[in-house]
DNA sequence: GCCGTTTTCGGCCCGACTGTTTTCAGTCG
């Protein structure tokens, strides 16, 4: 059983218990341990075999003894017999919002609902509203969100959310009541996916900002609307919250709705343990009611006895640690990328020439910028045979002598055929600065057939870089099968570049493997794979995504001058 | 169910909003 299969049986038996009104503090060990072993970039059948798993924070002597018989049976008697203790129907509403485990518990012990159909009967014909602690009001919510369900339920991928997010906080700062105004949240963090929109904002007039909020022109429904706390759905179907605080709990709330949950607990323990007391309104010293005077973020984390941590390593995954013993990575910056690698243009599917992406590429201030139109199998792609090939490289070559702003670099995406042969031969990759090696088909393999497939191309001398590791399409298509450590020392091995390809759909490599791949001296290559000149943008996420993955400017081959860069290739 | 240099038992982050209530439980982030 996989890491991901093993965390996601954790958390169905976490909320199987919720719903049988165990002990929250069991149920939550449960769910905190599905997370650890989520964000753990280590290889969950190596540390069972090793007999290493109670190394983990929140594993003890139960969860350990039950995810080793689910990684060596892949099954848990335990959690059998507990599937046995609820119908199928019921796990589903709790995704419903409003709709938590002690309500779902009442209305099936007292209603015998067990599924969506019963519980829309029930909100209709007026049982649900005559229970105790229910009324008319909760009957016509849940029936709002049954209706509403799709919407409410979807993800975002980071490249809507931003802009989204971004055009209700300038709506927000043309508010003369507003103070500050800010993105909060996962968006803040820079994760790949969000659930909904964070804003904060610090204002001594919070109605005002509130009712600014609310009548925002995207604005479709309003979920809640308090003093200092409203949430509304946009267009688009986005939730979006918005907390509003006086001007001097600015730091600590900033801190406090950036999250993410987790890391702030933490926060909050090391503040408990100092005899300071941390919420999203101040820190106080002791019993005093006056808070510490802050000016910022970086004052918080310092009165904690922290150097700044910055928003995108707030995952609690080591930086509290590290921040405590003020070693922290200087991260990159988006100022220190001045070039990349793998980019298409009208030869293969793209939409611009080689001139108009060099020239949007200097206006962007970068230096360098490698074409990597796709190879000759890649039909779906138009992709180059080795004539149309030669003639860009010619090309490319007639355009650098002009001596442009941007240089333009040969190179390819090769395709990394079945059995992890090249599209082209070594005689045809030798004549170009430089290779991305891809997958763009059999993506049905098993784990094992598609890491050697894999493993085969980073071994190739001429291959520099493996273009979108794992395939994925965040929120359409999954990965295909890996074995991300092996492709990680087979990198590291041979000295192939892994790609963290910047397209908001894919952001491939994931985050979570960088700090691993770092440590193991696997260099980064950035790369918006952009199909047209506004795609170069992309860059930005790039960046903020190799900032989650603990990478320094030395890390990322992005950083390189282009004389630094001829010298690797 | 986890955890511990004050604790091996008794804690486990903290507060806003809603809807149902006359003081609070449930849900959410």
């Amino acid at each position: 059983m996989t890491k991901d299969q093993v965390a996601a049986s954790l958390k169905e038996i976490g909320t199987i218990l919720e719903l049988n009104g165990e002990n929250p503090f069991k149920c939550r060990a449960y769910l905190n341990a599905a997370r650890t072993l989520e964000t753990s970039p280590t290889d969950l059948a190596e540390l069972v075999r090793t007999n290493r798993l109670g190394e983990l924070p929140g594993i003890g002597d139960a969860l350990r003894e039950k995810i080793t018989t689910l990684v060596t049976t892949g099954k848990l008697p335990y959690l059998d017999e507990l599937r046995t203790s609820i119908p199928s129907g019921l796990l589903p509403l709790l995704d419903l919002p409003g709709l938590g485990p002690k309500k779902l518990r009442a209305l099936r012990e007292k209603l015998k609902i067990e599924s969506l159909e019963a519980l829309t009967q029930a909100c209709q014909d007026g049982r649900l509203a005559s229970l105790d602690g229910f009324g008319e009001k909760t009957a016509t919510n849940l029936l709002d969100s049954i209706q509403r369900r799709a919407t409410y339920r979807k993800l975002h991928r980071l490249g809507t959310a931003l802009p989204a997010a971004q055009s209700l906080l300038t709506h927000l700062r043309a508010c003369p009541a507003v103070h500050q105004a800010e993105i909060a949240g996962s968006l803040r963090r820079g994760k790949e996916i969000v659930k909904d929109l964070d804003l904060i904002a610090s204002s001594n007039k919070p109605k005002e900002v509130m009712k600014v909020f609310v009548s925002a022109p995207n604005v479709e429904k309003v979920v809640a609307h308090g003093e200092t706390k409203s949430s509304v759905i946009l267009t688009g179907g986005i939730p979006c919250d918005l907390r509003v605080v006086p001007p001097e709990a600015w730091p600590t709330a900033l801190a406090h709705f950036t999250g993410s949950k987790e890391h702030n607990i933490a926060l909050r323990q090391r503040a408990i343990d100092q005899g300071l007391h941390l919420s999203e309104w101040g820190l106080l010293k002791g019993k005093s009611k006056t808070p510490l005077k802050l000016k910022d973020e970086k004052d918080l984390h310092q009165a904690l006895g922290l150097s700044f941590i910055p928003p995108e390593l707030r995952e609690d995954s080591g930086e509290v640690a590290a921040a405590e013993k003020n070693e922290l990575p200087d991260l990159l910056t988006r100022d220190q990328i001045r070039g990349c690698l793998h980019n298409h243009t009208l030869a293969s599917d793209g939409q611009d020439t080689l001139a108009t992406m060099a020239q949007a590429a200097a206006e962007l201030g970068l230096d360098w910028l490698g074409i990597a139109d796709h190879s000759k199998s890649s039909f779906q792609a138009n992709g180059l045979d080795a004539q149309r090939l030669e003639k860009q490289i010619e090309e490319i070559g007639v355009l650098n002598s002009k001596k442009p702003k941007c240089t333009l670099l040969s190179g390819t995406e090769c395709d990394i055929l079945k059995g992890g042969k090249l599209d082209f031969p070594d005689s045809l990759l030798q004549e170009l600065d430089y290779v991305v090696a891809s997958v763009h088909s059999g993506f049905t393999s098993d784990e094992k057939e598609m890491t050697d497939r894999i493993i085969r191309a980073i071994e190739n001398e001429h291959v520099t870089c493996l273009g979108h590791p794992t395939g994925r399409l965040l929120l359409e298509r999954e990965a295909y099968p890996l074995n991300i450590p092996k492709i990680l020392e087979a990198a590291a091995a041979n000295g192939t570049w892994i790609e963290l390809n910047a397209n908001p759909w894919r952001l491939d490599l994931d985050w979570r493997w960088w700090h691993k791949a770092r440590d193991l001296g696997v260099l980064c290559c950035i790369n918006p794979d952009a199909h047209k000149t506004s795609h170069l943008r992309f860059l930005d996420f790039g960046v903020t995504l190799a900032r989650k993955g603990w990478l320094r400017p030395h890390d990322v081959i992005n950083t390189r001058t282009l004389a630094q860069l001829r010298k690797l290739l």
